[in-house]
DNA sequence: GGGCGATATCGAATCGTTTCGAGGAGTGGT
DNA sequence: ACCACTCCTCGAAACGATTCGATATCGCCC
């Protein structure tokens, strides 16, 4: 692919040289493209004529972007790792939802790390700063103390929160956790069990996984589990154990439910949790994998519930008992948030319904 | 969040307001922020408290962008859709390599779909038109005719491409195939099998699900598919069976097992594949899922055979004997190439070295 | 005290486009 | 033949910053 083949005119082809080459004004060429406005057929054929012959290939966004003052870029920050993140289904097709819902609307999802290393610090990814975004979503991961979020208020960005805390001017889109938990919880009372151990998705940034005793509603960060350990609490259940997890993937339910169910920790098995809510079913079938390990029948020696509604192909035969959360379209109501804000609205705090699905996993204690 | 506590002067405050303000220049002011020049202390100071006063919440990236002629984004084009690239944890760890890669050059990542559609048509999505970018990364699907390489190299936006077919004139980042197929597969002619079976990934856009009898390259548009496929035959073996499946995903490993391992198809047992090679981990983890729901034992009954290297922890003990390449390097050298297309050299083609990984999922034919 | 050098500041040009109001050419009607 | 009107085209002013060469100021040394 030879590129050297146009005229020496050293510099790439602006829009100013085609009119000139053209033979018409700088304005007239810019309708020429744009097309938003009135020109003869005639006039535009010649500027393309020009255009083409000088290798002109058509207008640089960046000049029409400082003309608008619009970029068409959304930043979206993913609250944890993007590895982690997106090993997650949940978060890859909530990501879908937003991409399809924000490129009908010519806008393109720009994606931002959220500044969360491997040892837990955070830190602000430049893009933050110096990326010329017309609005940032921030999703999985506001903080108590967020500096991803300073950076941005501190710039006037306008912000849409995903699933996390409140904050004060911007949109939220989340769903009802809480509820949707409490209904979970509240299935399992009414089947009978009293002894129901939590595995419970991250606190907050500080990864650490084991027993939490400290279940304070200012120890979580994370407003997910926050919530859906309130859920719980609703339906007038205390967990008999709360086991928190560092990641919601499935060797860490795995992890928990090997803890969790072992001889060493409840020699008795009548003390052994009846059933296990995990907070995700990824954490959930990990929690079956565990339990079948240890040699325990799902549901008839513990029951396992979860929590998304996610499509489990290897989990077998078994279906999970969840709750199922829309993702698609928790994702496309982030966009319309971001769409209402672009055109100067102010969108408010968006909830989803959730829907309890009873499967094969839960089922009266022994 | 009040935000009307700013002098009434109407239009969002600019770097020329500041300078009026603090009784500087105009490029004073600009010192101020970019710090790329001498300035006192002094003067400084007074620029930043009338920001402040001000409301400015430092330069706009989109004045800066214009002035230096970049956008410092990378758009990244998907070859497949969003939903199904995402849930496929080879995307994701070499999409994690890229993005940290170009985040530490200060570049960002802008996510644009390939334009595949449900119905297997392709579109151009109006981001590659229309999107500021400095470089675009087309990754898993440079097709025989391919719209989108056609209006980027229209547009003369530089293109690095991921795993496809070469493209004159641009980078190419992809991993030895081929070779390691190869290896592969005299690993398992070693062992003594005979009658082997292939479960390939998709042969390009027309998702279809079912066994090929045209294994011509001209047939294949997709890169890794044919690529792999003639590794098979560089180890002189001819496949009795070649089963296309619509996505690198494990219910779709599994259907084909189904299928391919069935008595109906092969009601003599003899004549049953004693190995299946398949082209993804992914798809190699439903094979094996749908060879134990038919009542065979892996490796004893059926070898199978993967490609990646993944970590499964859902598989139990099983190891998966498999290719394994180096995702996230993948995304790192992309990440590379990006960055020396930038600096104006011409990089040029990358190819990774695979490793043969030797599982307890194949064994000696029955 | 004069001259020299270093250090800060300034002016002006530039990046590439869109848009608005004004002006000009052409057409049709009376 | 003139007027009114429509349809195009044009000039100029933004948009918001960076950067380069020139100028002004100050301190210091001889």
């Amino acid at each position: 692919m030879k590129s050297e083949d146009y005229p020496v005119s050293a510099h790439k082809p602006t829009l100013a040289s085609v009119a000139e080459a053209a033979g018409v004004s700088l304005s007239t060429a810019s309708l020429a493209f744009s097309s938003s406005g009135p020109i003869a057929e005639k006039t535009r054929a010649k500027v393309l004529a020009a255009a083409e012959s000088l290798g002109y290939r058509g207008p640089n966004p960046l000049g029409r972007q400082l003309r608008s003052g619009r970029s068409g870029i959304v930043g979206v920050v993913i609250g944890d790792q993007l590895r982690r993140s997106f090993r997650d289904p949940v978060s890859i097709q909530v990501l879908d939802g937003l991409a399809s819902t924000l490129g009908s609307l010519g806008l393109g999802v720009l994606l931002i790390p959220g500044g969360l290393t491997e040892d837990g610090r955070r830190v602000v990814d430049p893009l933050v700063e110096t990326a010329g975004m017309d609005v940032a979503i921030l999703i999985w991961g506001v903080h108590r103390v967020d500096p991803t979020l300073d950076a941005l208020v501190r710039r006037g960005v306008p912000v849409v929160i995903g699933e996390g805390r409140p904050v004060d001017g911007a949109p939220l889109v989340g769903i009802d956790d809480r509820g949707g938990t409490a209904a979970l919880t509240r299935h399992l009372t009414s089947l009978g069990h009293e002894r129901i151990a939590v595995v419970s998705l991250p606190f907050g940034a500080t990864r650490r996984s084991g027993v939490v005793t400290d279940l304070s509603d200012e120890t979580i960060d994370w407003t997910p589990t926050l919530h859906r350990l309130q859920g719980v609490r609703d339906a007038g259940v205390q967990p008999i154990l709360c086991w928190e997890t560092e990641a919601s993937l499935v060797e860490h339910g795995k992890a928990a439910a090997l803890e969790i169910l072992s001889a060493e920790r409840y020699p008795d098995p009548a003390e052994r949790p009846t059933a296990i809510i995990a907070q995700s079913d990824l954490l959930a079938a990990g929690v079956m994998l565990g339990a079948r390990e240890l040699g325990l029948r799902v549901p008839q020696d513990v029951s396992v519930a979860g929590f998304d509604g996610l499509d489990l192909p290897w989990l077998g035969s078994d279906v999970l008992t969840t709750v199922r959360q829309p993702l698609a379209e928790k994702g496309a109501a982030l966009g319309r948030a971001v769409a209402s804000l672009i055109a100067g609205e102010e969108p408010g705090t968006t909830v989803l319904d959730v829907e309890l699905v009873l499967g094969t996993t839960t089922g009266p204690p022994p």
